[in-house]
RNA sequence: GCCGGGGUAGCUCAGAGGUAGAGCGCGGCCCUGAAAAGGCCGGCGUCGGCGGUUCGAUUCCGUCCCCCGGCA
């Protein structure tokens, strides 16, 4: 039996209600809330990243608006900065709430990584440009040579992650699937509980449309208008899921109801594979509804209550 | 009513006398520092209805129904 602070993991799809249920959950447990979102520790870009939806109230949301638009951003950095919060919020003695729909991010926090090199631009500007020259799959062949297990596990076409296996390998001078053999730095000293939000998939496609919906009428397009005027249209937030397609409406490139059909097409798209990544993840307690559904509130906290005796015990406000 | 074009997967469409395919969609899945990214797998079907020819018809013939143009 692991010991240790409790940590609360709210996951699942967006539009599932994560927020909802963890300002919820804040107020009953004396708790902070961890986003676990990688777009919104971006700065600025907050209608479409669902920054602006919730209501936060008096609750602290932490990991949220870190880095400017020009900024990179990596699962590793989200690991160094949610571990520092996470042990101030311990510190302080309030109840740590993660709310995640990033996959990766999530395991990064939790599991850790291994002890693999950084990212390094100038290698991929290099790499990009030899693919761009000699075709794709000659950065596959290339990795081949260099470290046959992970291109064995790598798709020919999936040229992203040839790039970054190659980008360790040259760094390190020794194969990725090698420096894995050292583990990962798990984080330590909590107890997580993870709950997961799981709405019938017809229910979820129906909000995801809705949350567009209130998007665009929070004023998103113009929230779009007046960082194109602050930003290159180059940089990263601009491609995020809903901001790519407003963008290429604004130049022209689409309708205003066909940008708005493919955001909602393609956010359903990206739920699906939420869910697909969420369901392998360890020991979560999932719940078959919407985390603003006072039904699923009572549920969890009956849950909760079950493990935390001594949380509910003093949480009958 | 006549002439022409067309009815094949959820959508757009290709195809051929031996019970059918593509793209998208949809579903499933993968993931160790750009992950709201990227990739992999799966055809999910009364080939408009009914007759006929044929060993065999979704394909050929007849007929009916429906859609789109044009002429009335």
């Amino acid at each position: 039996m692991r010991t240790g602070h409790p940590l609360l993991v709210i996951l699942g799809p967006t539009a599932s209600g994560k927020s909802a249920l963890a300002i919820r959950l804040a107020e009953r447990l004396a708790g902070e809330i961890l986003a676990c979102d990688s777009t919104q520790v971006y700065r600025d870009f907050d209608i479409g990243t669902g920054k602006d939806i919730a209501e936060y109230r008096g609750t602290s949301q932490h990991l949220v608006g870190l880095i400017g638009a020009l900024e990179g951003f990596t699962a590793g950095d989200y690991k160094e900065h949610a571990r520092r919060v996470l042990a101030q919020v311990t510190a302080r003695g309030h109840l740590p709430i993660v709310t995640a729909g990033s996959g990766l991010y999530l395991r990064a926090f939790l599991e850790g990584l291994s002890p693999l090199p950084r990212r390094s631009p100038e290698l991929r500007a290099r790499l990009v440009q030899c693919a761009g020259e000699r075709g794709g799959a000659y950065l596959h062949r290339m990795l081949a040579r260099l470290d046959a297990t992970s291109a064995r596990a790598i798709a020919p076409r999936d040229v992203p992650k040839i790039v970054r296996a190659l980008e360790v390998y040259f760094q390190a001078r020794r194969p990725r699937s090698e420096l894995f053999a050292a583990g990962r730095d798990a984080l330590e000293g909590y107890v997580v509980i993870k709950l997961g939000l799981l709405p019938p998939r017809p229910d979820l496609y129906r909000r995801i449309d809705e949350r567009v919906e209130q998007m665009l009428a929070a004023g998103w397009l113009d929230e779009v208008r007046r960082l194109l005027q602050r930003f290159p249209p180059t940089a990263k937030p601009f491609g995020f899921l809903g901001y790519r397609q407003l963008v290429a409406h604004l130049r022209g490139e689409l309708t205003f109801t066909e940008a708005v059909k493919r955001i909602k097409h393609e956010t359903r798209q990206f739920a699906k594979r939420q869910i697909t990544w969420f369901r392998k993840e360890p020991d979560v307690r999932w719940f078959a509804g919407f985390g603003d559904d006072p039904a699923i509130q009572r549920e969890v906290l009956a849950y909760i209550g079950e493990l935390l005796p001594a949380a509910s015990a003093n949480s009958s406000a």
